[in-house]
DNA sequence: ACGCACTCCGTAAACGTTTACGAATGTATG
DNA sequence: CATACATTCGTAAACGTTTACGGAGTGCGT
């Protein structure tokens, strides 16, 4: 099957009116309709994207931009498949098509963007990963292009995003603690300029000084956040003069190299160090002893992501009235046995 | 910056000049092509990608298609962005961009498979989680659409792929535990159609037999691989009458789980029950104890997966003469503590 | 002076689709 | 019966790009 053209002359029908009867334009018999559509099922005709595109000055595919930088390999995890679905589910009500776009390791961001727009490959875009100042949100606003960020920034006053709820998980994870007779609470932070690691340790102070407790920079542990890096946080955390009672992980996969680290000093986690940990985690349950954990509904979280980008889309705005511009994503506990540690007892 | 047209205005030259002089073609003066050049930099001018494709046939994107189903993002690891870094290295040569296509989980991989390429999302694709019979090899192949497989398949005689030397695994393990005395080696198996788990138990089977053990079906455990998924396998494990002294996993993550149900019952994996794992695993040696594992380079899997694409099409068949249609891929074995279990002394 | 080859560039067609416009037909209204 | 309107469809232009073709200018050998 070539084209729309060729499919027109085998039902003997002008090319125009094909086209407004797959498109379900009004303007067209019912019969001749139903004709059309047969026939094209039959030849398996689907139309040419290219051509479309170039007439209609949209491609109806809306891109994810992910980072494949050496780290985000390193802790992948299944944070964007499962947005992804969340999404799709939006989008295929609109008949649009996502794609993920893996910006090179060795490429800028901003210039990936700027490329990938300019090439008209994507309609919208979702940027993840944001950074304290990220230039993207610049770009995408002067030039107009629908985007929803997953993650806050500084670069712009006014522009959709969806965040995680950092103030509520410091507060739920120092009020725990606390409540255990914990007063040094150690955390770990990416030592990156994502906007993340900046509000994570942020929510963790302003948490400290609603509970009365003196914020310690040198209990904000700096490493990757990753297995390594977990490693490299207990081994740090044990050289501390005056030892943590406890520590919150930025993302959970840390336990691992943490735990490991741990045993080998003989200091056993959730007896003799609580350990909270961060975002999704199915798998937290399983390890030993299970992760204190607090965990994201990432279908939901996509589903939502999805509606407040077409909301932004002259197209589709109709579908999606009154969303908010910005939401803070809530996360729920799942409690474990990694933070069973009670420093009351013994003081 | 609207199109190539306003571009040629701005410089008072004909528009196909432009697009000679943009497009590296031989006749067309150097200081004009320099002035082409500078101008479309100076105005952040990019070729509309619809427009190209229309003319061309062809994007200038390939597809690399993931399964997004409820298990893919369970055990999501970092596969897949491991080996877009790969592929991006010899795409980004021929100016070729690489969207990840996340089939949605309620739609049939084939059909979506149909309409991407229906649709001229993409001129080439990469498809990885062949099953057995695998309808997209068909399909492919018939179309005469370059593509190329992570994975082999019966669907059909001879078409390119790259797979993982499953044979060479499981003789390597088992020649490893049987060295320690084991003669009872159960494996872990997914319950899917996938290729994958199949080549896997086969591999596991021949190479019990090339030692002289007689293969006993009660010791494929098949489970999900997840952690999930490992915690069920030592379940399912420590209930056989005759509990094997070994294990080997199909997923590496899936020792988290089986860790912690082996300890639930005081086993002590590395020291009662030797464990060895399967795939990339930079997090198996922060395992506690740390696990014996077979590692992939994935970035060095992508770069051969890209090249033996581009071999496949005409366009770009030239740069990659001689290369062949099929790899086995070597593992590396990574020593590490979960295996250090020694039957023979107990003998 | 002529022809020839070579370099460089402009012209216009083509890719497949959507859509504004108007034509043709049928039907209701005065 | 003339007019108005609704329904359905065909015609042709337009989207931005590449590229086959040919033309203009230049240099060279005869």
């Amino acid at each position: 099957m070539k084209g729309i053209r060729q499919l027109a002359e085998h039902l003997d029908i002008s090319i125009g009116t094909v086209s407004r009867a797959l498109n379900g334009k009004p303007d067209v018999n019912e019969e001749t309709r139903r004709r059309v559509l047969a026939a094209a099922e039959e030849l398996g005709y689907v139309a040419n994207q290219s051509g479309r595109s170039l007439r209609q000055g949209e491609t109806k595919v809306i891109g994810l931009m992910i980072e494949s930088s050496k780290e985000t390999v390193e802790n992948a995890d299944n944070f964007f498949l499962g947005v992804t679905s969340g999404l799709q589910s939006v989008f295929a009500r609109h008949k649009l098509d996502l794609v993920m776009l893996p910006c090179p390791s060795d490429e800028d961001p901003h210039e990936y963007l700027k490329r990938m727009v300019a090439r008209r490959i994507v309609d919208a875009m979702i940027i993840s990963d944001t950074q304290r100042v990220d230039r993207r949100i610049d770009f995408l606003s002067r030039a107009k292009i629908p985007f929803v960020a997953l993650g806050r920034s500084l670069s712009a006053a006014n522009f959709p995003w969806i965040d995680l709820d950092f103030e509520g998980v410091a507060d739920h994870a120092v009020e725990r603690l606390t409540a255990r007779g914990h007063r040094r609470i150690a955390i770990t932070a990416p030592s990156s300029e994502a906007n993340l690691g900046y509000l994570f340790v942020e929510s963790y102070r302003r948490a400290l000084e609603r509970h009365d407790i003196a914020f310690d920079p040198a209990l904000v542990i700096h490493v990757k956040s990753s297995e390594q890096g977990g490693y490299q946080a207990a081994h740090e955390l044990l050289l501390l003069e005056e030892r943590p009672t406890a520590v919150i992980l930025i993302y959970e996969l840390m336990a691992i190299g943490l735990y490991r680290r741990l045993m080998e000093s003989g200091v056993m986690p959730g007896r003799d160090l609580a350990v909270i940990g961060f975002r999704d985690a199915p798998r937290a349950r399983f390890l030993q002893p299970s992760l204190t954990c607090f965990r994201i509904s990432l279908y939901d979280l996509g589903v939502d992501l999805g509606r407040m980008l077409l909301a932004n889309m002259p197209a589709y705005r109709d579908f999606y009235p009154g969303g908010e511009r910005n939401i803070i994503w809530p996360l729920e506990l799942m409690p474990g046995e990694s933070d069973a540690f009670d420093v009351g007892a013994m003081v």
